[in-house]
DNA sequence: CTCTCCCTT
């Protein structure tokens, strides 16, 4: 590669205006959020500059379990290091004025563990909990853990957690921490969310699907609870670590946002001179360049956008690696990190870098925000990632390599500061940089919403088409879902509104995609509620009647070989998955005996089976033409069976399939063969303008 | 002839 750059603008030492932090000697790596606040029109006070703030003891009352003293001193002197520590006072202050308050917190802030303790200590909680929410499980997990040892509790105390199939809770639990799904869950029975005085959104930003509907259902219990007597006020706190403030500040009535600067290690900005033709050789380049100069265990991280190009890349820095002209510099170890890995390997980037040695991680945006390395100094961003987008028109999901948006750069770039200083290069130019969307496109405009306003009826918002969404769906997207849930007759749509049925209300009970919840009631129709879980089944399994019976019999000699592990692996099956698997199912069948579905088996006549999934998947079926493809019956879309599926190779006349995604070709994922009489059967309206044959 | 990534009483 042509060399990188340095950065046109380099932080201003001493000038607030430019950098929010830099009168501290830990820059962070974003441009603060100080220059948005600039252009505001109502004075927001940044909070790390207020001095002289007073901390007030923790009050007593908590339930102490107190060990070792001196390791909670330890802990205390950690909390009061927290760049959010001197910004306490004014910070409640701000939380006892306003109902609605969101901060923007860099990355060490200690915004999560800090602001529900401070609430606490203050006992503003006294009428109702606080409510934490996080997009992923593990860290609403680790996060109480850590909050409940500072707050000297045992966990599932004062302190807990509740994410799915995993509780720590009590009657007397205040501060809970719950995956964002979780507290959507709990708005279907409570829309009003009456067990909290105090909802706190974290990592705002991300803009999860969950997120975003979560603001919408805050929003209104809030006015809701406002309007109604005998409710005491809910109060919001939406926390992120970006700078789209105006956009969610006008969506929350302009509400006051308050700074709290970040604890990260200053980043060296490199950009390359000028844009690249090939992103992945100028990492490689990169890498290199890097490993001529860094000390050893200066440890490297390469983002690339997926499991072959990430591949093929290990495998060509482990070749280069070898070169005599390196000799010289430390040993290089190089690992792969992207989802589909093993656990195992996944575990291997966690080990740590040798004396005279360094790692270089080749990683999906998995290391973007799910996975931590530790002794990273070195983050390569090739600017890119996959991206999935649905479409409604033509009913497929496109996976595509996209741009990745300067929020998600910066991300990227703090990887490197986490410990110490460190270096981020940017396969890209500055002005490619400046040409990046600010933030990604928010997950609820491009995926099926069907889940979503199953949901919401479910928990009685009438139209959800006007639905107070931060940003809007297109028409579109909120229409195609609309169909979709009138043909699995879950909803009846009426002249001006839409009505939720007796089946729909059943479905919105089940922690699942509508379709699949359909093909669950109509379990007992066909004799049998036997339901096929997710699995990475072998070909020993494999049956010719597509990959769900594949992996229901995966399913039932799991279950005979009594969940062994030693058994999954003779035969090649993720024994973690089979687990989770354990626990969806018995999920499903305690709800469905909650809903009043018969539980029933159809023992071997798996044909019944298929035939279930075809009530709830009917849209999702495609036709062999002469020329031996496949069109969709639905929208007369062009795939193919995916070569990990049981029937690739064969050309049964009508396939089902779950899901269709763009990559190279459109591909059915996991299918199954289905009989067109069937379809005649369930859906006999539908299928007669496709004119399926008999 | 192929696989970004989370998550749900």
């Amino acid at each position: 590669m042509a060399g990188f750059q340095e950065p046109p603008i380099k932080k201003a030492k001493n000038d607030r205006t430019v950098d929010l932090s830099a009168n501290t000697s830990q820059a962070p790596t974003q441009p603060s959020p100080s220059q948005a606040a600039n252009g505001h029109t109502k004075a927001r006070d940044g909070l790390g500059s207020f001095q002289n703030l007073k901390h007030k003891t923790p009050s007593k009352g908590t339930p102490q379990k107190t060990k070792n003293p001196e390791h909670l001193r330890n802990l205390l002197a950690q909390r009061h290091a927290l760049p959010i520590f001197p910004a306490r006072a004014r910070l409640l202050e701000e939380l006892r004025k306003n109902n609605t308050v969101i901060i923007i917190g860099e990355t060490g802030s200690g915004k999560t563990t800090q602001i529900p303790q401070y609430i606490h200590e203050e006992r503003l909680d006294r009428k109702g909990g606080i409510c934490v929410t996080q997009p992923r499980r593990v860290a609403a997990i680790s996060i109480a853990k850590r909050v409940a040892e500072e707050m000297d509790t045992n966990l599932g105390g004062l302190v807990g957690y509740s994410v799915r199939f995993e509780e720590a809770v009590c009657p007397a639990t205040k501060v809970k921490y719950v995956t964002d799904g979780m507290l959507l869950r709990e708005a279907i029975s409570d829309p009003l969310l009456t067990r909290y005085s105090w909802i706190l959104l974290d990592e705002a930003h991300e803009r999860t699907i969950n997120t975003d509907v979560l603001f919408g259902i805050v929003k209104d219990a809030q006015k809701t609870r406002r309007s109604l007597p005998g409710h005491d006020p809910l109060r919001l706190l939406i926390m992120s670590a970006t700078m789209d403030v105006d956009h969610f500040s006008q969506y929350f009535g302009n509400c006051p946002v308050l700074y709290v600067e970040g604890r990260q290690h200053p980043i060296e900005m490199f950009y390359a001179k000028k844009q690249q033709e090939d992103y992945v050789m100028a990492a490689m380049t990169t890498v290199f360049q890097i490993h001529r100069e860094a000390p050893p265990q200066h440890d490297i991280l390469l983002f690339l956008t997926g499991q072959e190009e990430i591949d093929s890349v290990t495998t060509n820095l482990r070749q280069i690696a070898k070169d005599g002209s390196l000799a010289e510099c430390p040993r290089l170890r190089v690992l792969s990190l992207y989802a589909a890995l093993p656990a195992h390997q996944q575990l291997d980037v966690f080990r740590a870098t040798a004396e005279g040695e360094r790692k270089v991680i080749v990683s999906t945006n998995i290391a973007e925000t799910s996975i931590t390395i530790p002794g990273i100094r070195y983050v390569i961003d090739c600017g890119r990632a996959k991206v999935r987008t649905y479409h409604p028109g033509s009913g497929f999901d496109a996976l595509k390599v996209k741009k990745i948006s300067q929020a998600q750069a910066w991300q990227r770039a703090g990887r490197a500061g986490r410990e110490a200083s460190g270096s981020c290069y940017r396969a890209y130019t500055r002005a490619e940089f400046d040409a990046m969307n600010v933030n990604p496109t928010p997950e609820i405009l491009r995926s099926n919403l069907a889940s979503v306003m199953l949901q919401l009826l479910a928990m009685g918002i009438k139209n959800v088409v006007t639905f107070d969404f931060i940003d809007k769906p297109s028409a579109e997207l909120l229409e195609a879902a609309i169909v979709q849930l009138s043909f699995l007759d879950a909803v009846v749509i009426k002249s001006d509104s839409l009505e939720l049925t007796e089946a729909g209300r059943k479905m919105a009970q089940f922690p699942l995609e509508p379709r699949y919840a359909k093909v669950i009631l109509s379990g007992p129709e066909h004799g049998c509620t036997e339901e096929e879980q997710a699995a990475n089944a072998r070909r020993k399994f494999t049956s010719v009647e597509g990959d769900h019976i594949t992996l229901l019999k995966v399913f039932r000699a799991f279950k005979a070989a009594k969940k062994n592990k030693m058994w999954c692996h003779e035969n090649f099956l993720n024994f973690r998955n089979l687990l989770y698997a354990t626990e969806v199912r018995k999920q499903l069948v305690q709800v469905c005996e909650r809903c009043g579905v018969a539980l029933t088996s159809c023992q071997q006549k798996t044909d019944s089976v298929r035939r279930c999934l075809a009530t709830g998947l009917f849209t999702s079926v495609a036709e062999l033409q002469l020329d031996g493809k496949y069109l969709t019956l639905d929208t007369k879309q062009e795939a193919a069976l995916h070569p990990t599926s049981a029937l690739f190779g064969g050309k049964p006349a009508y396939v089902l399939f779950t899901e269709l995604v763009q990559t190279g070709k459109a591909y059915m994922h996991l299918n199954s063969i289905v009989d067109p009489q069937w379809l005649h059967d369930i859906a006999p309206e539908y299928f007669r303008r496709k004119h399926v044959k008999r």
